[in-house]
DNA sequence: AGGTCCTTGAATCGTTCGTTTGACACCCGC
DNA sequence: GCGGGTGTCAAACGAACGATTCAAGGACCT
């Protein structure tokens, strides 16, 4: 469980290094293997040499950190049901199990915080199509799993529901990683420089505010229509 | 506050149609110039001559609906704030202001309930930095208003933490436009073939709880940490 | 010392990209 | 009917892309 690189050649793990530094700041797409091979400072060549192809590359860095996340994620949410044994896990601790591992991993890595969640963001935001299939594999295992979990811990809730919100916990989270400096330029700096620490807490208890809803949903509904003369909520 | 689209000479309309549907479907930066004039049925070009530039027609199609999207924004919390005179306006109100515009605007496009928030998921989820000058001046003016409409409507929240959250929220929103697929693939298509107005209204309560938590937070934290031994959060 | 395998180096491949060119057709006011 | 915008067309531009080639290096083993 602790073992977070995959064992690469040194001229690989320099290769996967840069890349990710690179996609980091500018984007998968807008990257090419020429600014990679040069900020690692070694031949052209050596991509192809060593991965195959450019996109052998991107599965790579894609690989390095989804994938001892999605472990930890695993390890995390077996833990917990193991020690609620069979009754249901609240769910702090599921939303905790399943973003704590982001925390986990950013110390394993030699990038900043800031880089290292602008590079995850980005793999779900604009690369979402590009993961290598053994990682699909292994998401779509984390996200039943946390499902069921979910299921048991809001046992109100419609599966479809909770499918929906857990889809939008996830587009919070990749976007609040991906995108800081919209949030930076929009507000004009106002909102300050948090640590990775102070961000996913915040974010944590807004998406646990925003999953635990709707266990009293038709009385908000009722109270919102008296307060607003022309109730707009039809939608 | 009808006009739609700008004025265009017929020949701009159909170039920035066919740039649109290429766009949502397969992403900015993976449609090329001759895909575009090529499914117009036009010359390659045209695209220069009539949008200067490959950009240009990109920041064509980008203000074509985010600005009428933002117009009627301003306009919805305007009058939500001349209805509700100077006291502060419901959150239900503030959230329907912010998304139903969106749910307008998909009705007098020619594309797809579909393509078109992949179109404008996408614009923020993977070109944000390319939006023009103008929009990105146009969205401030948005965020401005209706943060603080929000500040009224949660006067127990820190400026700051309105202003997280509301990232969260659009970050939601935008995921959830953009990457429908996701959900589909990792679910098996478990989830339906939902309606727009559903989606948006399922996404609403979402935010909604999201946004409003917090007033009670100390209660929350005490509980949750009541009843797990060992409580995680510290962060 | 010789031979083998793994790794790098510089040069170049064929494609595709956004953009530009200049010739050609059209229309409209004079 | 004629000149000057206006728009379209095929063709070509230089630049950048991912990928390939092949010779030369270097480590290691026998």
């Amino acid at each position: 469980m602790d073992r977070t690189i995959v064992p690469e050649s040194g001229a690989k793990l320099r290769l996967v290094e840069a890349a990710e530094e690179l996609f980091a700041e500018r984007g998968f797409e807008a990257v090419s293997v020429r600014d990679i091979t040069k900020h690692a400072a070694m031949n052209i060549a050596s991509v192809n040499y060593h991965f195959g192809s450019r996109d052998g590359l991107v599965a790579g860095v894609m690989t390095r950190y989804i994938t001892p996340i999605n472990e930890e994620r695993l390890a995390r949410i077996e833990a917990l049901e193991r020690r609620f044994s069979g009754k249901s896990v609240p769910l702090e601790e599921i939303l905790d199990a399943f973003i704590r591992p982001l925390a986990t991993q950013v110390r394993k890595s030699v990038m900043s915080e800031r880089l290292f969640l602008k590079l995850v963001g980005r793999m779900f935001g604009e690369q979402a199509a590009a993961m290598p299939p053994l990682v699909v594999e292994q998401f779509k295992q984390v996200v039943a799993r946390f499902l069921k979990a979910l299921s048991k811990a809001l046992p109100d809730l419609a599966h479809d529901e909770i499918l929906w919100r857990m889809h939008f916990v996830m587009g919070g989270l990749v976007h609040a990683m991906a995108q800081d400096e919209v949030l930076q330029r929009i507000t004009q700096g106002a909102s300050g420089n948090p640590t990775l620490e102070a961000t996913l807490s915040r974010f944590s208890r807004f998406a646990i505010a925003g999953l635990r809803n709707g266990l009293n949903e038709e009385v908000e509904l009722a109270e919102a229509v008296e307060d607003s003369p022309q109730a707009t909520f039809n939608f």
